[in-house]
RNA sequence: GGGGGAAUGUCCCGAGUGGCAAAGGGGGCGGACUGUAAAUCCGCUGGCGUACGCCUUCGUAGGUUCGAGUCCUACUUCCCCCA
């Protein structure tokens, strides 16, 4: 069982504090009494604000998502904030150097590729608990360079944003921080204090490393508004290992199905440690803590089953519980029973130009090498079957008579062939 | 304004006497062992070529040299000291 996250002393009453205090996602508050006053109170409005900077979130990005769900799921309004106007200047948080300036384009253009991830996690309209979902360009293009500064410039002093993490980590690694992202802070402020009065949306949460941030438009809204409004934020989550979550081999593990097949999704948690299975399974699905529980609770090479149930839940709740199905079922036929299933992730290719193939270069068109050179290593080291047959020749044609062959790197990496 | 230092393999940290595809970590990938796990041990970790090999890399741009990560000049960014 995690560690209680409250203070000594504090239990909360709201369903909304208690369900995320027990699956783990409360990492710091800056007031838990009266945050929990102000769900139980009546529809709790809360926000977390989403870059732009690329055009997919990957599963880094998930477990906020988790807390908007897990916000409405207790009766409460989630409202997304797409940073159109934020990401015209960057966050500097967690970044070690500055940013390439995205065009407009670039900009419409991910909020568009964007946007899908939400739709399966929330439930949008105009109802009272229904999700929305703004861009803060809509405000924040609007003002005037001499109107921001003399509006919010004398509530934040140059002192105190020194003193922020993200501005520390920049200068400490004697890394440039421009005045341009220097300013983003003071954005995401506006963002909440905009927020609060549209929608009297009282709570931002958000990673942990946005606590500064989040915190500055608090003070905001009380300083101009004399309002109360809410910090909360998710703790970092990392493997027990310590590896840092969504990294892996392929690069990131993306939620858009483009860019990451709902099988690769799928295997992703299918390979979570055993040690991680429980808190991902309260963390990333929706099953309720009693099922967790018997789940987590399975020793030995039993903890594959709940594996196989986090891989599943998770997927399905990001690409559809047909996919996930699917993707389950290919996993089962090429893993347990050792067959072909034409579910698994296909490779096409023509007749002609595999004739001359080699293996070098099929394992490059196949995703598995990123390099000519990266496959003859991993040749020669042994990682690259096909049909379960070694392959040892790295110039070598390639070895498929039939239509179709399964390919494999690793253990676990697995794609078909189709001539 | 003056003086002194720093920037390294585009994942990170970090050695580097003019002969360097560049030490060592971490991370990642692969192999063995397993349960598609972890831990452990071993291997790999710039691109192209079957290969003697060729090409591109040490903040940016020039220069000296048979040869430059290493020396010189200018520039960019950062750190420290003096004013």
């Amino acid at each position: 069982m995690s560690a209680n996250p409250f203070p000594p002393g504090f239990t909360p009453k709201s369903d909304f504090l208690r369900v995320l205090g027990e699956r783990g996602y409360i990492h710091q508050c800056s007031d838990f009494e009266g945050l929990d006053a102000a769900a139980c109170a009546g529809t709790l409005t809360a926000y977390i604000g989403f870059d732009a900077t690329a055009s997919s979130y990957h599963v880094g990005n998930l477990l906020v998502m988790m807390m908007l769900r897990r916000l409405q799921q207790a009766g409460g309004k989630p409202i997304v904030v797409m940073g159109g106007g934020t990401t015209k200047v960057g966050d500097p948080s967690g970044k070690d150097e500055t940013r390439r300036l995205l065009t407009d384009a670039d900009i419409a253009a991910n909020i568009e590729s964007l946007s899908h991830v939400f739709a399966k996690l929330l439930t949008f309209g105009e109802g009272p608990s229904d999700a929305r979902m703004i861009d803060n360009d809509a405000w924040l293009s609007r003002f005037g360079y001499v109107e921001f500064l003399r509006k919010f410039g004398p509530h934040f002093t140059i002192n105190r944003m020194l003193s922020f993490d993200s501005v520390k980590l920049r200068l400490d690694r004697e890394q440039p921080l421009s005045f341009l992202e220097f300013n983003y802070m003071l954005m995401q402020a506006v963002d909440f204090l905009e927020l609060n009065r549209r929608f009297g949306c009282s709570l931002q949460m958000g990673g942990s490393d946005q606590w500064g941030n989040i915190i500055n438009g608090v003070e905001l809204i009380r300083r101009i508004d004399q309002k109360s409004a809410f910090a909360l934020t998710a703790p970092l989550i990392a493997t027990a290992s310590g590896a840092k979550m969504g990294k892996t081999a392929a690069g990131a593990v993306w939620l858009n199905a483009d860019l990451l097949k709902p099988y690769d999704y799928w295997q992703f948690w299918r390979n979570t440690e055993d040690a991680d299975v429980g808190r991902f399974l309260k963390l990333y699905t929706d099953l309720p803590l009693d099922e967790i529980a018997r789940l987590e609770a399975l020793a030995g090479a039993e903890i594959n089953e709940a594996k196989k149930v986090l891989a599943t839940e998770a997927t399905a709740l990001i690409h559809g519980r047909e996919a996930a199905e699917t993707a389950a079922g290919a996993a089962r036929a090429a893993f347990e029973q050792g067959q072909l299933s034409s579910d698994l992730p296909t490779v096409e290719i023509a007749r002609e130009s595999l004739a001359g193939m080699s293996n070098t270069a099929l394992m490059v068109a196949a995703g598995f090498a990123v390099s000519n050179g990266d496959a003859r290593r991993q040749i020669a080291g042994g990682a690259f079957r096909i049909d379960g047959v070694k392959v040892t020749d790295a110039n070598a044609a390639v070895a498929v008579s039939g239509s179709q062959a399964e390919l494999r790197k690793g253990n676990s990496r697995k794609r078909l062939v189709i001539v």
